[in-house]
DNA sequence: TATTCACGTTACCGCTAGTAACAACGGATG
DNA sequence: CATCCGTTGTTACTAGCGGTAACGTGAATA
């Protein structure tokens, strides 16, 4: 029969697709995100040619690679803010999710966030985008979630958008800072970034003697 | 005279350095950050080899090329938050030179943000540390200069430093999104920026219907 | 049987970062 | 004057990268 052949077929270059990514994804782990194509192929037990034709690009593979984590840490992170409990819990939830995947898994949490940019292909690649995508798109739903459920006035839209990427980057560059020294445990983390968007830094006094800040 | 001789060739060696710096930022500027070592070298009517002597590497060459416009910046910062004005507004203004700076010379920006990681080199170079460093520079600064100015009570330290980093980290990603879209003007990124940091986030009310958040 | 199609190979291209070896000039020193 | 030294510069090379062209192989379809 032609269609279950096809069938067949298809299902075949699936499932040796997730093959292929897992071996990458072993690679990447162990190598760190500079793993090479040919790293990749080798513990695959292939060569390169075979992931050029499976995923089209470096970038490719990449991107295929991402989408999975990417996926599951925005499920999660919906999760934690679907949480039937008050804003400031599950604010801080969202926060100690992101914080406790990178801290669990770093290797694929840089990965993810420091993808290695095009070398020498002439590719057009949106330039000014390279920047690690999971970032936007985590800012991206972010800022829906805020503009779906918060009263922010007249111009709602954008100053969703603009909170949800500077909360975002603010859980990202605290959470990247916080994995290389570990100056303290994780809930304290999540309760000073939860202080901080609670406007502490409005509220807090100057300090005697100097300038104010 | 000795001496003489020597202070000659060092001050030689030190203005050749910055020729070669100049070209290098004339290429960058001009490729972006990957450009190559042979292109920089042939801005500066050269071959490799001389700039891998003065400046060792590919690493050194970018962060000699980087301490600069970080300096800058770090300057500009600190002028903004010594301002004879209220919080709000040092902060605003702190917000606005950051944001121009990026504005105005955006394929500086990009170099100093997303620096081209190390490729085949055995380099330890601190693994998990390849951020960039412009990023972990202003953070601990912001940290000092709040840790200085306010009080944060008992932690203060901790505090300020997570504070200092996550400021930074929501200020650089809401500008990388911005630059990319240009959704608003500047000062209504600003705005909204302040805004969130006064503690837009906790005082805002539920939209009615949804769950909330 | 002949075609088709994915899987797989070897061998190559142009590029990169980085280096070894050598030449030439100028000032300090015997 | 001859010699050494440090710097500037060169050419020619290595090893590795991303990516590709050309070629086999084996199984299912027509």
């Amino acid at each position: 029969m032609e269609t279950t052949h096809r069938e067949d077929q298809r299902s075949a270059t699936e499932r040796r697709r997730r093959e292929l990514l897992e071996a990458a994804e072993r690679v990447v782990l162990r190598d760190g995100p500079g793993a090479s194509m040919n790293a990749i192929a080798a513990e695959a037990g292939i060569t390169k040619p075979i992931l050029y034709r499976h995923f089209g690009d470096k970038g490719g593979l990449y991107r295929a690679l991402a989408v999975r984590h990417t996926d599951a840490l925005v499920d999660a992170l919906r999760a934690a803010l679907d949480a039937p409990t008050d804003r400031r819990e599950r604010v801080e939830a969202a926060l100690d999710t992101y914080l406790a995947a990178i801290e669990t898994r770093p290797q694929v949490y840089r990965f993810l966030m420091h993808p290695a940019e095009e070398s020498g292909g002439e590719r057009g690649f949106d330039v000014g985008q390279h920047s690690a995508p999971l970032l936007r798109r985590l800012g991206e739903e972010l800022a829906t979630v805020i503009a779906e459920r918060v009263d922010l006035g007249a111009d709602r839209e954008e100053r969703a958008r603009v909170w949800g990427h500077g909360i975002v980057g603010m859980m990202h560059a605290a959470g990247d800072w916080w994995l290389g020294e570990r100056p303290c445990p994780r809930e304290r983390l999540v309760r000073h970034l939860a202080d901080l968007l609670w406007g502490g830094l409005a509220t807090a006094q100057d300090l005697a003697g100097g300038p104010g800040l």
